[in-house]
RNA sequence: GGCUGAGUGGCAGAGUGGUCAUGCAGCGGACUGCAAAUCCGUCCACGCCGGUUCGAUUCCGACCUCAGCCUCCA
């Protein structure tokens, strides 16, 4: 098994720290609106990982937090006049049926900052004793970032040229213009206790204390999406290891971003998609399709043709096992091996793809039942493997976040169409096929057999 | 300006120093009452300029372009 570490920036082959054994600390999210299909590329590419380490037969331990105290929620809750936690639960809810219609697997732990201000506080007094960090009369407390000589070791910057690049006005407080704040200081909701008065933890300092605490001081994989890198997991590392005098993760994976319409998604752009927005007219595999068909370090464009083209591909893999019924039978060995070749190449989606593919092929083309069964069987086996094929064919034809039309008013037109048909009346039954399509609904006459689709 | 990464056919996207990726879309054909699905066939390619080489999309160097990060961000 190889994959990316950033930390190196290059393929290593992957050595956890216990054999068969892998923890993994995934940066979650911040729950102060509705998921995005961004959000949907970073969770369902570590979702591939795990999936894919469980069928290598690791034993993985997956962390993927929630940041539950930050400034945009507490934003939000002033202008909606409500606690801050009416917003981050509201939106941990709204999360969680996005994450399970995606079909994620559920993550070991989902820890929420909010829960863990002890270990947070505690993390901070470590580094204040040690030199790392220092409070200010103001109250906040900062950490020393020339305190730790390794720092940028991720990103692959220096200090020189940060403080270079420096363009936001700087702190007056701060020793140095990239010391960043462990502690704020504030009367205002939420706040807790702790020795430099009430305050809140400031961004980064929660995932160093929840990843301690979960995963211990080293651990195996940390990872996220691509735009996290700088500062946020530059910050991390540099807190954990100071905090804990040990290296922190192993292998650091981030995943590239996605664009829409060529442009990074903002609300300002009014090109901001929601998960729910997609699984409205998609199944949830078809984004999974779409990302797979590119690799997770490149960027991705999200246009609606490419979704399309991705439900292009989903449906013929899925149009192959029509009447498939799962049985006793051995899966071609060559074609498994071929597959996880190319996921253990640092995931190599678009290869694993075009690998279901070829046995979609090799099932409408198979000469004899055996060897259909076998291809179906494979193809069935591998697709789950990465989350792919878990529902049947007829009900992901027959998927639609929105009704149009019921399925018993088109069970009834396609009886009538086939007695107009019996009857040769071609012109009454082409006439009913074309108000169902004009309803996005497709016949396909198969032998004596009528099936549909949703479009 | 700095850092990081990338440039392959209409689109997506593998891979390799010397025949061919492949898929989606398109086009032609078979099948079908007609379609759809499926199968068969088919078009279109490796940013630019040098160098190494018998030969480079693949190796080396310069250039150009693009993206992300440098401020909140998955």
């Amino acid at each position: 098994m190889k994959i990316y570490n950033s930390l190196s920036g290059s393929k290593e082959v992957f050595k956890p720290i216990t054999q068969k054994k892998i923890n993994m600390y995934v940066c979650g999210m911040t729950v102060y609106d509705d998921c995005h299909i961004g959000h949907a590329r970073t969770f369902l590419t570590f979702d591939l990982f795990l999936r894919f380490f469980n069928f290598l037969g690791f034993e993985v331990n997956y962390v993927r937090n929630i940041t539950d105290i930050e400034d945009k929620i507490i934003e939000k809750a002033k202008i909606e006049k409500v606690n801050y936690d009416d917003i981050s639960l509201r939106f941990i809810e709204s999360m969680h049926e996005d994450f399970k219609k995606l079909n994620l697997l559920s993550p070991n732990i989902e820890p929420k900052a909010s829960e863990h201000i002890g270990e947070i506080v505690s993390m901070i007094e470590n580094l204040e004793s040690k030199h790392h960090a220092y409070s200010v009369e103001e109250g906040d407390v900062y950490f020393d970032i020339n305190s730790y000589s390794d720092y940028g070791k991720l990103s692959k910057r220096n200090l020189e040229e940060l403080d270079a690049g420096a363009r936001v006005e700087v702190d007056k407080f701060k020793k140095s213009p990239n010391d960043f704040v462990l502690w704020k200081k504030t009367q205002t909701e939420p706040n807790w206790k702790s020795r430099w008065g009430r305050g809140r933890p400031g961004w980064h300092i929660e995932c160093s204390a929840m990843s301690k605490k979960y995963l211990g001081n080293t651990f195996d994989i940390h990872g996220g999406g691509l735009d996290l890198k700088f500062p946020h997991h530059e910050n991390e590392i540099a807190q954990s290891e100071c905090c804990n005098e040990k290296g922190f993760a192993n292998y650091w994976m981030h995943v590239a971003p996605l664009n829409v319409d060529g442009k990074k998604m903002s609300k300002s752009l009014d090109n901001f998609i929601t998960i729910k927005k997609v699984l409205n007219e998609y199944h949830s595999e078809v984004l999974r399709v779409f990302f797979y068909l590119t690799h997770y370090r490149k960027p991705i464009n999200f246009t609606k043709d490419s979704i399309i083209e991705a439900k292009n591909i989903l449906d013929k893999i899925y149009e192959s096992l029509r009447n498939f019924e799962l049985i006793d039978i051995e899966i071609d060995e060559n074609y498994k091996s071929k597959f996880e070749e190319a996921l253990s190449d640092d995931f190599n989606t678009p290869k694993a793809l075009k690998i279901l593919q070829d046995l979609t092929q090799k099932i409408n083309k198979a000469d004899s039942a055996e060897k259909k069964y076998t291809f179906q069987t494979t193809l069935k086996s591998l697709a789950n493997a990465i989350g792919l094929l878990s529902d049947t064919t007829e009900s992901y034809f027959k998927y639609s976040g929105k009704e149009e039309i019921s399925e018993e008013e088109i069970e009834a037109l396609i009886s009538k169409r086939n007695e107009a048909r019996q009857n040769k009346d071609f012109e009454k039954a082409d006439s009913i096929r074309d108000d169902l399509l004009s309803k996005d609904i497709i016949l396909e006459d198969k032998n004596d057999k009528t099936f549909w689709k949703k479009r």
